[in-house]
DNA sequence: CAGATAGGTGATAACGATTATCGTTATGTC
DNA sequence: GACATAACGATAATCGTTATCACCTATCTG
């Protein structure tokens, strides 16, 4: 049903086109540096779309949401508590031990998400007293 | 140097009375119920300093932050998005591969969360068609 | 082509959880 | 008791996100 519009190739194009994971605002801020001004609720309605679609990925943080690229292998995030750096990372036994664990509990799962904080090599170089 | 007031062991009371997640709003609901009326933003404010005190512990969802018992060892969440009902599990594995994983990438962990979604036993009963 | 239908768009209001502000109040210390 | 420090409560403010509503656009059907 959700159709594939113009803009949302356009953001489509943009998260595909690096590594980051951008929250709306982000996109917005990139839509209009290209000279294609947006607005937010339509960012905010393309998002949903896109990601209902499988088209791109997401991350929940403590304060916002977060979108990546979906082309790649499911994998969970590190999140650098101080400089906001966002690591990938995968880990297929974790993976299966999930499954397992749920399993267990009764639970048909449908998703999971695992955010681990701490800091990245630079800060935590940065902190030593 | 934050102070375990009597509306603060009051909050840690409920909380450590039942093993249910706790909202902010739920809590306040409680106390009212309890007849000790208390403000929301002393409930904020007093579950934050029980959280750093590490008298209670929070998972923090999509839409808002849930507070429970910190007395037991650390457990991660399931959580039914058909009831919201939460289950809770450990798994020692996990943990140490995360362990591996974060000092594979350089990160110095200090902290992580791990939530699964999904129908509980009792939900996926009833969806079935 | 005309009209119908289904979505999409954008400005902006609304929402909901949380935090900040600020005057007041309780607690602890000399 | 007087002063310092932190907590309290009402309420305003913040901020990400969603709802509303009045257009707009594309596609289909005859």
């Amino acid at each position: 049903m959700a159709k594939l519009t113009t803009q949302r190739q356009a953001l489509l194009d943009i998260i595909n086109a690096s590594h980051r994971h951008w929250d709306a605002d982000e996109l917005a801020r990139a839509m209009s540096d290209a000279g294609q001004s947006i607005g937010i609720a339509t960012v905010y309605r393309g998002l949903a779309a896109l990601e209902s679609q499988g088209l791109i990925d997401s991350i929940q943080l403590a304060d916002k949401k977060r979108y990546e690229r979906a082309d790649k292998a499911h994998h969970d995030h590190m999140v650098c508590t101080e400089c906001g750096h966002i690591e990938e990372f995968s880990h297929q036994t974790i993976e299966q031990l999930q499954l397992a664990a749920a399993h267990e509990k009764g639970f048909t799962l449908t998703g999971h998400q695992l955010v681990m904080f701490g800091l990245c090599h630079q800060c935590a170089k940065g902190s030593e007293s």
